[in-house]
RNA sequence: GGGGUCGUAGUUCAGCCCGGUUAGAACGCCGGCCUGUCACGUCGGAAGUCGUGGGUUCAAAUCCCAUCGGCCCCGCCA
């Protein structure tokens, strides 16, 4: 049972100082401090506790002869107890000064000493450097995970970004403007979060997935410069970078142009990493287009911390008599390489499992060649691949002696972002990454792709995106080779934000949806409200938007968004600490006309 | 929906392949001793539905099947 030492649910006194703060200079001070026992260590007669808030720990001393009182107090005390103490800082004496500390040079001297809270033994230890605790425990308290110094800095850390974040947009100009969390339900996309209306039966809100369509009308209303830190939902499954609610910094302006955005984005990105890390960031950052990010490096947002890319070999591959390939050729098709330097091993059992993961992952072949120190080639199609193949493909990929290439036959399209998931692949298994910080855009996405399930095309940013102006005449006759005015910041690999410059015209707009397989009707009752605003002097306008979860991961060099967030849920999107989502009364259901039919 | 991996004292793990004393260790916890430690030390102690259910077997933490949960990935996610 917890023992209390006061009732009075007022502290005895007020804090001073934090633990973490106190220094030398500090020496001969009375401070009165509160923190939590990190850690007691009990002589018998002396007792030595170190006492934690954010800022650190403090070493406290309990004599029992001088403070009989505050010893007894200490002597109750145990980890995680809240302590509210009344002493004096002494500076320790040479021999006793602990040089891991920066608060190692002094102590304080307690004289007087309450419990303000006690605690159950954590279920986990809290001590900053103590061995890892299990995800599912730390969520489950996470309000102690919470405690601990890593996550302390974490959150902070992602505190002061956005701090950077907004003091930039401010001084550009920029007015913060909240948009409704109850909103309509949007047909593209990710699938939505629905709230029921109670006042409305049978009809639902949506969580927004973005903010996207209420930024635009606030360039219609001028607004011209707006952001916001803004909450977005998608009811997908999650990832270690990916979860069901998460932060965007939103940003739309009037008269903007791909040039005026991402220079401005560059600005706010060089400022949240001023303020969160002190590191400064030298725009502009390095821009490349779609398509020869897709060829060089297999992905829209490449990681630029190793080289290591993709080869077209199909013209080393021409006229080749290994009948995979020359099908292959024969169809159409491309064929691709990704050449390991000699120094990067793969044993036959792991090539043997890349290749199978391939095909059950991807439902695609790969294939594999080993170059000797002599090069020659050895492994399952060597024996197929002449002589002056060989060579030309070496060439081409940049094989080395040693070497491995990586082979894969198909459609363009299809085969680029295998190899380039092999190329991340190989990249962490061979910890190929520099360390620094590889900023880049990447521009003239396309408008639009076709998607084989929904046999049509589908937009590859969103249905409002403006086409590039040299490829408005394709729009209609050849609407997948349209650019679109879009633009992604990349670094090191992660998608950091994207936008692109809106159509403002509602005639283009409504073309645009047409080609969608929206027609003027159905486009009308989905986005009429947008197409009736775009007719009363919409100004051009553009944006984009940034994931703040993601921004906080790269600060604080986490591996997964769960670090960088108060209280997450896990891939099956519950919270294991509340045990949301939960079943409700079913009072709530009838008052919302909700059957539930499990 | 699919693939992989993990689940054993409060915690982190070992044991599992090759079934067989009383399921171990460290940390934590509880108690004793200890006046300069700082992850204090030291002596002693308590602590486990081996995720859950079923099967095989004389015998299951261990083998098999199912199921639940954590994590990673594919699909999905403008």
């Amino acid at each position: 049972m917890p023992e209390y030492s006061t009732t009075s649910p007022l502290p005895p006194w007020l804090r001073s100082d934090y633990n973490g703060a106190l220094r030398a200079a500090d020496a001969g001070r009375a401070v009165a401090l509160w923190g939590w026992v990190a850690s007691r260590r009990d002589h018998g007669g002396l007792i030595f506790i170190d006492l934690r808030d954010y800022q650190g720990i403090v070493q406290l001393v309990f004599n029992p002869e001088r403070d009989p009182a505050a010893h007894a107090v200490a002597e109750k005390a145990r980890a995680e107890y809240y302590l509210a103490v009344k002493g004096t800082v002494v500076r320790r004496s040479e021999n006793t000064i602990n040089r891991e500390l920066p608060t190692g040079e002094v102590e304080v001297v307690v004289t007087e000493a309450q419990i303000l809270a006690s605690s159950a033994p954590p279920p986990f230890p809290l001590v900053a450097g103590s061995e890892a605790a299990s995800e599912e425990l730390r969520l489950r308290y996470r309000y102690l995970d919470l405690r601990r110094a890593e996550m302390q800095s974490n959150l902070r850390r992602r505190h002061q970004a956005l701090r950077g974040v907004r003091a930039w947009l401010d001084g550009q100009g920029f007015v913060e403007i909240e948009t409704p969390i109850l909103w309509k339900a949007t047909p593209e996309g990710a699938r939505d979060y629905l709230v029921p209306s109670r006042v409305n039966p049978g009809k639902f809100y949506a969580l927004p997935q973005s903010p996207q369509l209420l930024k635009q009308l606030l360039m219609v209303s001028g607004f011209d410069r707006y952001y916001q830190i803004a909450r977005c939902f998608r009811d997908e499954d999650l990832r270690a970078n990916r979860q069901p609610e998460f932060s965007q910094i939103d940003i739309e302006m009037t008269g903007a142009t791909v040039a005026g955005i991402t220079a401005i984005a560059e600005g706010m990105m060089a400022s949240a990493f001023e303020y969160a890390a002190g590191i400064k960031l030298v725009p502009p950052f390095p821009r490349i287009a779609y398509s020869e990010a897709m060829e060089r490096f297999g992905s829209d947002k490449p990681d630029l911390r190793f080289a290591m890319e993709l080869k077209n070999l199909s013209a080393a591959f021409a006229g080749t008599s290994f009948k995979v390939f020359a099908d292959a050729l024969g169809r159409g098709d491309a064929i691709y390489g990704l050449a390991l330097p000699g120094a990067c091993q793969l044993s036959r059992r792991e090539l043997d499992e890349m290749v199978a993961n391939m095909h059950t992952q991807r439902e695609r072949g790969l294939t594999w060649a080993k170059a000797t120190a002599d090069g020659n080639w050895q492994g399952p199609i060597a024996r197929h691949i002449g002589e002056t193949e060989r060579a030309r493909a070496a060439a081409a990929a940049g094989l080395e002696p040693n070497g491995t290439l990586l082979l894969m036959a198909g459609a363009a399209d299809e085969i680029r972002p295998a190899l380039g998931d092999l190329r991340l692949q190989l990249a962490e298994k061979f910890d190929l990454r520099d360390d620094a910080l590889h900023f880049l855009w990447v521009v003239d996405f396309p408008l639009f792709e076709y998607s084989a399930e929904e046999r049509r095309l589908v937009s590859v940013n969103h249905p409002f995106t403006a086409p590039h102006p040299d490829d408005l005449a394709l729009l209609e006759r050849e609407p997948l080779k349209v650019r679109a005015l879009a633009y992604d910041m990349v670094l090191n690999g992660q998608e950091m934000g994207g936008g692109s410059i809106r159509i403002h015209d509602p005639e283009l707009q409504l073309l645009a949806l047409k080609l969608l397989g929206f027609e003027r009707d159905e486009a009308m009752r989905r986005f009429g409200f947008l197409i009736e605003a775009l007719n009363y002097g919409a100004p051009p306008h553009g944006g984009i938007a940034f994931g703040v979860d993601r921004l906080a991961m790269m600060l604080c060099g986490t591996e997964s968004l769960r670090d960088v967030m108060a209280f997450p849920k896990t891939q099956k999107a519950v919270d294991p600490m509340s045990g949301a989502p939960s079943e409700v009364d079913a009072r709530q259901l009838r008052e919302l006309s909700i059957k539930v039919t499990l």
